[in-house]
Order: structure tokens, then C-alpha cells, then sequence
DNA sequence: ATGACGCACTTGGTGCGA
């Protein structure tokens, strides 16, 4: 089985390009992020078309996130038990589901803005809410196929970034941030795509100013962790699929697991 | 070549992204 996650940045205005890269990489589950819409408006009918089923949580133009799956998608969840709010609001930033038999989860973990503000606070708030719901999963089923897939919004190392200078002070490479994220190793969980795909210099996103996808000038931040059970085959990132007009920001990450 | 931000919105300035 072919499993992807891609931060889309807007599903409406890259439907074509979506569904086009789906056809062509033969994915049977793609896990999404920042579909930037509300549930009416997610462009469903276009999967559909393609084959493929549809799931979406979305509330407004921001962040959102959804699972299309040609393999079955049941037991959708919308967000995991205990997830965190900002300001007293819900944010659409994780949805579950069984797609043929693996627990497959669509997370769009937020940015942090700064390291004094409050989103940053709950950045971590959020991650650890995450780690608690994914100790209680494979608390109760040590066996789980599960995959916690999507923009993890951190570089877990300083060769994920192309020049930790330019991040001295910021999100995405702090020092709780990174110990946030290595506590899910803690559970047995491991990089599936990372083995294949060995730094430096491998980035999953990369700025849209200042030339940085042809500077070769990115961060390593789209991540997909599997539990013990999962063997994984193969794992890439489509770094072309960042080309040309239209673009995400982010190129898609995939895994083949048996 | 892979090229100089892009998307969303009670729409035209602002919020957000990393």
C-alpha cells in the first residue's frame, strides 16, 4: 500500500494539480493539510472522480485537513481525544480513519509563530496532547497499524534546515520543540520515509520567496511516523512536484508499506 | 533549469504561513 502526505496550501486552488500527482504517483491513501476551506467547499467530487473517498474537517480559510483513500476509509475521527484549543477555538488540524487496515492520520501541527507567542505555547500543548492520544492507542493495542502522517511544522535535526544561522530564535528547530517530537520515538514509533531519503540537504518545504527552491534552500518538516507493525518498503519525497507555477510550498512525502 | 510570495477574505488591506 502507497501512502502520502502533502501540505497542499489550499485545496480549491490546486485541485487540478492534486488529482493530476494522484493519478501519476498510483497513491492509494494521501493525507492532506491546509485544505484552507470549509467542509461545503472542499472540492470532493473531483477525488470522487479520481476513485477515491473522501473525509474532510475543515471550518474556515484556515489550516484543514482530510484523507482521500481508494483502499477504505471508515471510522473517520476528527481530531484526537484531548486536542488542545487557541483561544478558546477548535482548530481543524487532525483527522483519523482506517484505510485498509492501517490507522491513518492527517496532522497539521501549528506553526508557532514566534518563540514568546502564545501559539507557540500551544504548539506544544498540542504536540503532547498528540503523544498522550498515541500512548493511550498503543497502550490498548500494541500491535496497531498506525501512521501519523503530515506538516509536523519542526526540523528534528539541524542538517533539516539549510542554515541553522538563519534560525537561531525561531520556531520549528527549538530545542522543546525537537524534544516534543523525539518523544514519539519513545513509543516505538520510527521515520518511515528518512532511511531512504538521508540528509543533508533533503527538505520537504521550501520558502516561496527569495528563490529558495532553486537555491536548494529548504527545511525538512513534513514527516510520517509508524508504529512497530508497519513494514515500510520504500519512502521518497516528490521534490519535483514543488515545481514550476502553481506550487505548493511543500512537496508531497511518500511511503510504501507491506 | 527549478526563478524573484501565495492564498483567503463581508475584497483590496490584512491575517497567516515557517
Amino acid at each position: 500500500m502507497r501512502i502520502a502526505t502533502w501540505n497542499v496550501n489550499s485545496a480549491r486552488a490546486r485541485i487540478e494539480r492534486i488529482t493530476s500527482w494522484l493519478e501519476r504517483s498510483d497513491v492509494d491513501v494521501l493525507a492532506i493539510q491546509e485544505t484552507k476551506c470549509r467542509d461545503d467547499q472542499f472540492p470532493a467530487m473531483a477525488f470522487e472522480a479520481a476513485g477515491y473517498e473522501v473525509a474532510h474537517h475543515g471550518t474556515n480559510q484556515w489550516n484543514g485537513v482530510a484523507l482521500v483513500s481508494r483502499v477504505g476509509l471508515d471510522d473517520v475521527q476528527i481530531g484526537f481525544p484531548g486536542v488542545p484549543t487557541f483561544r478558546d477555538q477548535a482548530e481543524p488540524r487532525a483527522i483519523g480513519a482506517n484505510c485498509g487496515g492501517v490507522t491513518v492520520w492527517s496532522l497539521y501541527v501549528p506553526n508557532g509563530r514566534t518563540l514568546t507567542d502564545p501559539h507557540y505555547e500551544y504548539k506544544l500543548r498540542w504536540l503532547d496532547a498528540l503523544w498522550d492520544a498515541t500512548a493511550a492507542w498503543l497502550g490498548s493495542a500494541p500491535g496497531a497499524r498506525l501512521a501519523l502522517t503530515g506538516d509536523w511544522n519542526i526540523a528534528p535535526h539541524d542538517e533539516d534546515v539549510w542554515d541553522m544561522a538563519v534560525f537561531a530564535d525561531s520556531t520549528h528547530v527549538s530545542d522543546p520543540e525537537r524534544k516534543a517530537y523525539q518523544r514519539f520515538f519513545d513509543l516505538g514509533l520510527s521515520d518511515a520515509v528518512r532511511p531512504f531519503t538521508p540528509g543533508p540537504g533533503i527538505y520537504t518545504y521550501w520558502d516561496y520567496t527569495k528563490l529558495r527552491f532553486p537555491r536548494r534552500e529548504g527545511m525538512r518538516i513534513d514527516h510520517m511516523l509508524v508504529s512497530p507493525a508497519l513494514r515500510v518498503t520504500s519512502g521518497r519525497i516528490d521534490r519535483d512536484e514543488r515545481k514550476g507555477k502553481g506550487a505548493s510550498d511543500h512537496a508531497p512525502v511518500i511511503m510504501e508499506i507491506e
